[in-house]
DNA sequence: CGTTCTACGTAGAACATTCTACAAGACTTA
DNA sequence: TAAGTCTTGTAGAATGTTCTACGTAGAACG
């Protein structure tokens, strides 16, 4: 490793300073080096570069953030134990990597304070910008923490805002594209399982798919739409679930908002005695690893997650570059056909 | 960034001296108040705590570091999408906040440069300590980073590390429970899979859980133990593990270090033909959700990944506080009996 | 009635960096 | 040759905190 020379002890940090002298330049002259800015010689470059190697020094992401950038991207999730999520940060991590990026994660938990607080966390910090993943916070808070740090934005459909990017899936396609893939297969008694209560808030994906699948069936004439919402804390939701399949109106066909619900769903009618596809047919959403079990079997629309965190990290670096005005983009997902319908 | 010059804006940002200059006292006794640190009456607490609320004053984590704590700890987890790490980082999470501590995730991907890395930045954000969980680095790397930032790591058998505190599930005893469940309802024919190449790696899960494995057919009589490994990054060792389980002599029971080969390895079985448990039985590894799942059914044995982190985090925080001698803790994992065997 | 304690509060250094001026040369141009 | 311009590098302010050292009362003590 490095060698110290006669002193044993490594001691203390290393800083700026210590590469100045080491190097026998200015502070100023190591920074300008750091930042790759203007006005700096070859000669000295290759010296002080040759210091910092030798020192292994390493800016104080802390020092720097008191004036001038981190170089650290903060990324907001819901949860980590998503699936989906995983694939997203995937997007985000590599894009910010290559441009030299680091990224710090933040875990919301959904709950509103919480998010916000994570927020300020990474404005207190000093970080560059932040990609927020299906964030449960308004689009008006989102505006009012924008003025502080840039914000990208993902699973937020919010397409007139204007101080900050947004990234989507096309969650209106996705739902018709699940109903077309039925009727495809002459499915004529479909119906949808969304998420509530969250019906009207539309800037959520849920209520999208919803919309995307009402114009879908009445498209196709078989309107109006069936949606059952269940709730995302209900306890008794597998309950609740398992008497809507029990019921003699039960529908031929299933769209499910998201696996979440869809691979208990499954399970639950498979116990019931219920042959999948032939007398529920399923599709689900997010196209997790367990849905492509060959146990489980369930047909999911694939958000391409990895793209969106890409997209919205490109994003996201173009506007601390320096871009004022906002950009909303849209992806269109596409079905992985299974067993399951 | 936005700052114009012109127009005086609303907010500028509002450090210490705005709250300072508001309350009429001087920026250290704002400091002293933050802090509650020795030295303020009550009057001027109230009037500082005033200030600090009308102007919604949050000190700048960055300012912070310079100087003093940052009350922020670190967590550096392999992966994201894993729910056992999950359930860690749950409460890691908890008593964290509890203690007024925020909370930043690094994501290692399994990759040594990558912790390595994360590891830095950590220290280059000056943050009060880090939460490994189930790190790759090697015990003595991590004793240097020791050396600079205080370390708790999960996951990671260490006993006689000085420089860092440990938890740990007991995973030979772990193995042993499995074992001994087996042995309980009468089979002896018994193998295990375990995870490759690192079976002389000790400080790993998987390795002790071999220990333990082995320890325990052979106290019942039953050795040698039969192991077989598979590696997390052989693209194909769902083929090799069908392989195995056509064999004439296939065990009757099989261990399996996780619920990552242990879910597939049941899907296969049960594509295969065989019923589990009457033709395979089954203990796995995490107690994950999805080994829950009715049409899954798998046994699994129950690290308690929430008081995993919170006794790391506990550790940690003691460290924090000054603590210099070096804690290991190990924690006995139970089983969570169903179907599958 | 001085002297020492104790409690409260303040000034200012320190922290590690960026960034704005500006100076000293070297080079160009009229 | 004088004036202007470009290049390279430096000094030092600025950033928002914490923390050390110190001053100033009033209380307790002898």
């Amino acid at each position: 490793m490095a060698d110290t020379g006669q002193q044993p002890l490594p001691a203390g940090r290393v800083t700026i300073r210590t590469v100045a002298e080491d190097a026998g330049v200015s502070v100023a002259a190591v920074s300008k080096v750091m930042r790759n800015a203007y006005g700096v010689s070859e000669a000295l470059r290759q010296n002080v570069v040759e210091s910092i190697e030798r020192l292994g020094y390493r800016p104080s992401v802390a020092a720097r953030g008191m004036r001038g950038q981190t170089y650290t991207l903060g990324v907001l999730l819901v949860g980590i134990d998503n699936p989906f999520l995983s694939q997203v940060f995937d997007g985000i991590a590599g894009v910010a990597d290559a441009a030299g990026f680091k990224v710090l994660l933040g875990v919301g938990a959904a709950k509103m304070p919480m998010e916000a607080k994570l927020i300020e966390q990474m404005i207190d910090n000093h970080m560059d910008g932040v990609v927020m993943v299906a964030a449960q916070l308004s689009g008006q808070t989102l505006e009012t923490f924008a003025r502080q740090i840039p914000i990208s934005v993902i699973g937020h459909h919010e397409a007139t805002a204007t101080g900050f990017d947004t990234v989507n899936s096309d969650d209106r396609a996705g739902a018709r594209l699940a109903v077309e893939a039925f009727l495809a297969k002459g499915y004529r008694d479909i119906a949808m399982i969304s998420l509530g209560p969250e019906a009207d808030q539309l800037e959520n994906v849920a209520p999208q798919r919803e919309i995307g699948f009402r114009s879908a069936i009445e498209a196709a004439g078989l309107g109006p739409a069936r949606i059952t919402r269940f709730d995302n804390l209900d306890a008794g939701r597998w309950a609740k679930l398992e008497a809507m399949l029990h019921r003699p109106d039960r529908p031929r066909a299933l769209f499910v908002w998201s696996d979440l619900d869809g691979v208990p769903l499954l399970n639950i009618a498979r116990q019931m005695g219920l042959r999948v596809p032939e007398d529920l047919a399923l599709i689900a959403y997010d196209n997790s690893p367990v849905a492509a079990l060959p146990l489980i079997d369930l047909a999911s629309m694939d958000q391409e997650g990895q793209s969106l965190g890409q997209i919205a990290t490109e994003a996201l670096l173009s506007r601390i570059g320096g871009r004022k005005t906002a950009e909303h983009k849209l992806i269109t997902p596409h079905l992985v056909a299974r067993g399951s319908f």
